[in-house]
DNA sequence: AGTACCACCTGACGGC
DNA sequence: TGCCGTCAGGTGGTAC
């Protein structure tokens, strides 16, 4: 699940939560979704310590310790940060733990384990290490124009590739792509400049938008695709058929009579 | 360089 | 009720 606006969701819930209190325990109830440190590791790092600053790169959420050292959080599909109390047990796939002085605690919960929980000392050698692309938000109109005209392969893909932006995932590039009027499957050298426009301002609105509605489909517009991923079903706009195929082995969904 | 396919994990859901 | 196959929004490796 967890595409650009869940994560920035994720990371205003954490700062909210947590910043600039003293961290009292730190808890690792499953060591797998640990890269690079370990349990006694992260203890040893964290305790005694706070938060001090959080950020993001695309799917990526990062924090700054006390010490210097970054928190790095990526929530796989199934990812999500949960904040609460110590009283209450931690979430039933609570991975990860930090309680803070003061009673509030913050749950890295990854039922599938396909995200991690990292440690690191540079944050910019980590993103060159991951090969993590600028951040989607980041991208201007002429930084896109030029991704399009050396990708050499479709459109999403392009979109979803996270060394040439970072943060959009399938579900958010089907929308932004049913946004801009663009067939998922174009190649991106053919776009013109008006579709470069489009998808460009398409990109942004989505995903701000998104943000803004707290990247809960249910209060994103009826207007967008991402409540009707089904094939079948009839398009947003009225105009035909939501299709569903297969794109790199991901489910994708586009309405043929709207995007060309 | 880009794509297809499998693997990693766990759980939900439909069919029988 | 239970077993089985299939599917899921992310990413990495490998083979083409």
């Amino acid at each position: 699940m967890p595409e650009l606006p869940d994560v920035e969701v994720f990371r205003r819930r954490l700062a909210h939560a947590s910043l600039h209190r003293l961290i009292e325990h730190t808890h690792v109830y499953d060591k797998s979704v640990l890269r690079d440190t370990t349990a006694h590791g992260l203890s040893q790092t964290l305790s005694g310590q706070s938060l001090e600053r959080t950020g993001r790169r695309g799917k990526q959420l990062w924090v700054g310790v006390s010490d210097g050292r970054f928190l790095v959080l990526h929530f796989g599909m199934t990812g999500f940060v949960a904040p609460g109390v110590v009283e209450d047990p931690p979430h039933k796939h609570a991975r990860v733990s930090l309680e803070f002085a003061g009673g509030r605690r913050v749950d890295f919960v990854d039922q599938r384990k396909l995200g991690f929980v990292t440690l690191i000392e540079d944050i910019d050698e980590h993103f060159r290490r991951e090969e993590l692309g600028p951040d989607a938000l980041d991208v201007s109109r002429s930084d896109l124009r030029e991704l399009c005209r050396s990708w050499r392969g479709g459109i999403k893909s392009l979109l979803m590739d996270q060394s040439t932006m970072a943060g959009v995932g399938n579900i958010y590039s089907d929308e932004i792509l049913f946004q801009a009027r663009l067939d998922p499957r174009r190649c991106s050298t053919d776009l013109d400049e008006a579709s470069v426009g489009r998808l460009h301002r398409r990109l942004h609105r989505v995903l701000t938008t998104a943000i803004d509605r707290h990247a809960d489909p249910a209060q994103l517009p009826a207007s967008w695709l991402i409540q009707r991923r089904v094939d079948g079903v009839p398009c947003p706009r009225g105009n035909g058929e939501v299709r569903h195929f297969r794109s790199g082995g991901r489910g994708a969904f586009f309405c043929p009579a709207c995007q060309r």
